[in-house]
DNA sequence: CGACTGCTTGATGTTGCTCAACGTGCGTGG
DNA sequence: CCACGCACGTTGAGCAACATCAAGCAGTCG
């Protein structure tokens, strides 16, 4: 079924050259380049819960993700676990892809979510031949692995609730802007997220109901008191 | 004293052509483009325990270890944190200079140390006007990358046991390939690295000693039962 | 010698995992 | 339509893993 929904998308004639979504480094590039961009280019409609690539499969693509919000998640030797949430616009699979052939994990929409699959040959023809483009994903890389190191950073410091108060800071800031919000995970992704039990979970969320810090009706979240989750988030 | 030592070394002319341990991206290098790096590079020997780079300190350069052996380190919100221990040939600081203008970390030599400090203007030039060069600083930011993620994903599934039997066999094969060698750092390095107490690790290193996994002489490790120790590190 | 650092060991309290039970909504198949 | 399995969510009880606190020991340096 996502097969054919993908074999549809791949039908539609995509064009790079006017394509309003572009990334820092698509727009370093010039008309030609654009041009082979696009005949090298697929673009696909993922659906909430669609799996987007696949761990410890080969991946000859690049990932670009246009809109949309995305887990990134690996099979662990112990347990799954989701690496981080992230959000359009931004690559995916550029270690992957350069580094080793095969995928190190897996991406999973958790909103709809459009996708552009980019030949990994021609995004190193880029590279090579465009030292802007070079410098801005080199920029996006470097972005990514702060986070990356702040992120588990904090995992590895804090306990179980100040984790989950970060996790609900971060969706409340970095991804929709608001206090008030429908979360787009289930509690165990939330457990799988920090690390922790899917009771776990279940228990920090009533505690924080019950203590008048979250507003929490399923999955729509209100955040209350905000100064006492940032302190929790911070004191760990 | 770091700083006397700095200005002794500054003062050696050294030579980037004819340097036997260049990095992959500098093997790229066209000779003139060596002339410039030549020009635009220091080169600085740290003694074990010295401080290299400092976390939130201004950053203009990338750092290239050439020999020896680094700790990376952040100061988190709760308490000091060794991100992971790298090993030369390898560059560092390419996020920081990159995408903030200030350390994120700091390293810390625990072996002796050489280092080549680059201007982060001639370093983009580079990338700008070589993509060859371009192409191996991003596999080389892709190989930590993934190497960042395990080890994330390790820490954040095994219990304290697993991890330190995880940083034995590190030590063993990564760094020094010998069942028999001297632990480059202390106690509480390790612990801090692992992310657990002093005390903790302790125990669990007299457990090794215990059940005849490790022979134990102070820093002096000895792997005696590889297979058992491999089998804790994986199942945790 | 005394102060200090790095390391070890034991006792005690807390965190958070495991297990088990139970309710709910959803899709499938009889 | 209901019965059933299945994923999700919540709650309680018991227990293992760890951190914390406290004391002690060996080696080193002034």
């Amino acid at each position: 079924m996502i097969l054919l929904r993908l074999e549809e998308q791949n039908m539609e004639k995509v064009s790079c050259k006017f394509c309003k979504l572009k990334s820092a480094a698509a727009l370093t590039l010039k008309n030609n380049e654009l041009s082979v961009l696009e005949n090298n280019c697929a673009q696909v409609i993922f659906l909430k819960g669609d799996n987007i690539i696949r761990q410890d499969a080969l991946s000859t693509n690049v990932v670009y993700i246009k809109t949309g919000l995305v887990k990134i998640h690996i099979k662990g030797p112990i347990k799954e676990r989701i690496m981080k949430i992230v959000k359009a616009p931004t690559y995916l699979c550029l270690p992957s892809s350069f580094g080793a052939k095969i995928n190190h994990f897996s991406a999973t929409a958790i909103e709809d979510t459009s996708v552009c699959f980019i030949d990994v040959n021609v995004f190193k023809q880029f590279i090579y031949t465009n030292g802007d483009f070079a410098l801005q994903i080199i920029l996006d890389m470097s972005r990514g692995e702060l986070q990356n190191l702040h992120h588990c950073l904090n995992n590895a410091q804090k306990q179980n609730i100040g984790r989950i108060a970060d996790t609900i800071l971060f969706f409340a800031h970095e991804i929709y802007n608001s206090n008030i919000f429908e979360l787009p995970i289930s509690r165990q992704d939330l457990a799988d997220l920090n690390g922790i039990t899917r009771e776990g979970t279940s228990r920090i969320l009533t505690d924080f109901h019950n203590e008048k810090i979250l507003g929490i009706n399923g999955r729509k979240i209100t955040i209350l008191n905000e100064a006492l989750l940032r302190q929790i988030s911070v004191k760990g």
